[in-house]
DNA sequence: CATGATTTTTAGATGCGCCTAAAAATGGTG
DNA sequence: CACCATTTTTAGGCGCATCTAAAAATCATG
């Protein structure tokens, strides 16, 4: 499939692994197990990434994606998030269904096909897991005040915006207890989830509008 | 991609060519010439598909699907024809540009995606360019008298009712030239056509209503 | 600040799909 | 029916992406 499956495969670890720490040098090691393989096979191939101009690599230390690398990581995520706003919306996939699938889909290459879907779903601005959608020019819309709801401090309710990489079980017990995008969660809720989910819901707090009036 | 791309493109070949001929066996020469690649590739990959059991291999008289390999094949073709049909119909492409993307996509490895997109198109029975598209189990819908325009002899009117294997160019070519599915050509339209279209344009004679009453 | 534990890279091998060149089989023709 | 042209397969290599094992660099700790 066009260039590389396995280079836009490195590429996209490099940039899901930096954009979720402090440092954007992420380690071979990292990269590794994110990617499932070991990790003379990511030194490798990021010494091939830098040789293309689309990563930067220091020895013994990690690799970085250069400007370059990261507009075409960006159209990586770009497409696998219109593949699954498609599976979602479209065909009626669950949330929990689509990862794989759109991890194939994402690497067939053709601009043209993606700038139709995108128009043929409305530009949608995020994901069915609520992650923003880059634009073709790889900007995004701001995301709004989201917070990880592990951080919400005084328990308060709160919305639920956005999931971020679960297992496809645990995206399914999600949508078992009624946890979808928008669902408000009370503080009693909150205390209720398993710790896990904790890292992974994004939700913004809601205005307790005292309801029983 | 799943089990590998190459395999599924040769046994594709080893289909394609099958049906096109009278004999079911297939030459290496033919299949390299149809894949872009060298024979002796071609015997590799032919005697691996021998040892999965999709196909037979004859040392210098050529191959032939097995059954199973029929069945692999056919479900190839059923996604390439419903993903052509996809983006010509929901994507708005030309029936010309869709031949290399909808060849990507077909090696997207999910059977739930195939028969959701299946549903999701209405169970179409012909793709974009008339060519009748598989179902699940592998059975057509029956085609329909169509003959190949060429054996056209007394020159009659009739209707196209599928292109066969046209590059891009011819494609958008017949585009300009008015002729789609549907379209209906009079004798003297058939002569000025160029004469290779003659071997791709099928077509069934349409009764000549006497319409100038 | 030296030494041992850990991380990372280099070295060398494997499988896959492709190639070219050479050998083997086929098939047509005198 | 033997020979030559053609087709096909075998032999041997190459590039890519991966692996394991060994060497090198970094880091953490006494």
């Amino acid at each position: 499939m066009s260039k590389s499956t396995q280079r836009e495969d490195h590429l996209k670890a490099l940039y899901a692994l930096g954009e979720s720490q402090s440092s954007s040098w992420v380690s071979t090691t990292q990269m590794a197990s994110h990617l499932g393989v070991k990790p003379p096979s990511v030194t490798a191939m990021v010494q091939v990434l830098a040789e293309l101009g689309w990563a930067e690599h220091r020895p013994y230390h990690g690799a970085r994606l250069t400007p370059t690398g990261r507009k075409l990581a960006l159209s990586l995520v770009r497409k696998h998030r219109l593949w699954e706003t498609f599976l979602v919306d479209r065909l009626g996939f669950g949330w929990e269904e689509v990862h794989d699938i759109a991890e194939q889909l994402e690497h067939v290459d053709s601009v043209a096909l993606v700038e139709r879907l995108d128009a043929y779903l409305g530009h949608p601005q995020t994901d069915p897991h609520g992650d923003p959608i880059p634009k073709a020019d790889g900007t995004f819309h701001p995301e709004g005040e989201v917070l990880v709801l592990a951080e919400l401090d005084p328990l308060v309710c709160c919305e639920v915006k956005a999931v971020r990489e679960g297992s496809d079980a645990t995206l399914s017990a999600m949508s078992a207890k009624g946890i979808a995008l928008g669902s408000v969660l009370t503080p009693a809720q909150i205390e209720a989830l398993p710790a896990a989910w904790l890292d992974q819901l994004m939700v913004c707090k809601t205005v307790d509008d005292g309801s029983i009036d």
